[in-house]
DNA sequence: CTCTGTGAACTTGTTCACAGCG
DNA sequence: CGCTGTGAACAAGTTCACAGAG
């Protein structure tokens, strides 16, 4: 797992036991199909209705054989010497992210970050929506934020499990994050996206994600470190990551 | 691999012929050496100057055989029978991710994020200085964002170049990504992170990162939708998360 | 004859378990 | 004797290369 990735723990992702609906991916493959979807729709967006594994591979930044491979996981939707139905590809993998349901989603702590979230139109296009926010400073609640208004931390468990809430998103300083995720889990959320810089321990059934905006940057000044040295060959994009193969355009 | 995984092309990261300076460490270590060091950090706050891979893989939410080969990998620091000394071990990191030397990091892009990536502390106290921040919008040239003037995307060649910056963030719309990476690399950056939700392509010897709010919400989706289901055991925790293993609070 | 789907080879990453240093 | 450092076993992920469907 990338930015990822990589890190984490041992994801054991999801064991067996699947009908045909919830086929049992690999995390890295799960990891990859958002990518896959991306590209899906803007080939739409561009008029398009088929695509070859060469073709989606390229514009998901994948090599072709990784492509069909993690196709393959959801069961045959391609056809033999044409390529995919891109609209039937769509339907499939967003049933298999479970995307056709709509989630709405909690988001702690409104600083920079927390607004800058807030407004991300991104969640929206994707399907998530944010439905409730908080935070523990007084000064903040009650404050409009793209529409919503910011309540306090307390009213927290009651607005979650009022809302049937299962996703909640945590931008908070790292000191404060380890209690949100608690009273968060208390009140019914199973899976949190943490911005913190911080681990959380959660009980099992719960999932975390983790995104440190630090961390990346560690990582790419390691391999700036390394070509700046001369050393090796060094040039790896990794978790997550985008570059193409073998261009040299600049 | 994994958040990404983490995705990405083969991710080389680094071939040999390795000085003793530039050990030829594997992509998933590299990942998870700043999680080390920031934990490493807390605990010299903590005033503790001492700490056993037990105590250090679990404040970073690995496990301990993990961690001693990551830290193997940088040379022995550690002694036996007792552990680590953390003030070395911090140095140690930090030369090899070449956070001894200060960085300038260009922002290009600020609309909510970029506003919000341009205050976050936690670049600067990892020793990465956002030193310039561009946009396209001429509404926003000259607007001041904690403490920066936004210059328009035009002065960005001459900016890049003068100050000798090797890394950049985007944090623009998707379609404006990709020529803010071609400019940013025709002035000599070499390292780019990227926020908007688009694969780019980039010449070789250029690493690209890329951060997709949204993907990391629709993996939490699949596990989700999975567990709703009762199907299989879900329940894992991919890359760059940060569940501590076995534990059953809440 | 093209392009998918997939076994098999290979590479990378993780975990185990223990030798041996301090 | 506790704890690091590491070979060896294992697991996951990637790539190759090709059979065979359309």
């Amino acid at each position: 797992m990338s930015q990822q990735r990589s890190g984490g723990e041992a994801g054991l992702s999801t064991r067996n036991g699947a009908g045909p609906d919830f086929p049992d991916l690999p995390d890295a493959t799960v990891a990859r199909l958002p990518e896959y979807l991306r590209s899906l729709h803007q080939m739409l967006e561009a008029g398009q209705d088929t695509t070859s594994s060469e073709g989606l591979a390229a514009a998901a930044g994948v090599n072709s054989a990784k492509l069909r491979k993690d196709l393959s996981h959801l069961g045959s939707y391609g056809t033999r010497g044409v390529g995919y139905d891109i609209t039937r590809l769509v339907e499939q993998i967003e049933h298999v992210l479970g995307l056709t349901i709509h989630r709405g989603v909690a988001l702690v702590g409104l600083g920079n970050l927390g607004h800058a979230l807030a407004g991300y139109a991104g969640f929206a296009s994707r399907g998530f929506e944010i439905v409730a926010l908080f935070d523990a400073d007084p000064a903040r609640v009650g404050e409009m934020v793209h529409g919503l208004a910011v309540r306090h931390i307390d009213q927290l468990a009651v607005t979650v499990t009022q809302e049937r809430i299962a996703i909640g998103v945590i931008a908070t300083p790292a000191r404060a994050a380890q209690s949100v995720a608690d009273q968060l889990v208390a009140a019914g959320v199973t899976s949190i996206l943490n911005f913190a810089p911080c681990v959380l321990s959660v009980p099992e059934g719960v999932d975390v994600r983790k995104v440190d905006l630090a961390v990346e940057l560690q990582i790419l000044s390691f391999h700036e470190h390394r070509k700046a040295n001369g050393n090796g060959q060094a040039n790896g994009v990794a978790r997550g990551s985008a570059a193409r193969p073998g261009e040299v355009a600049a």
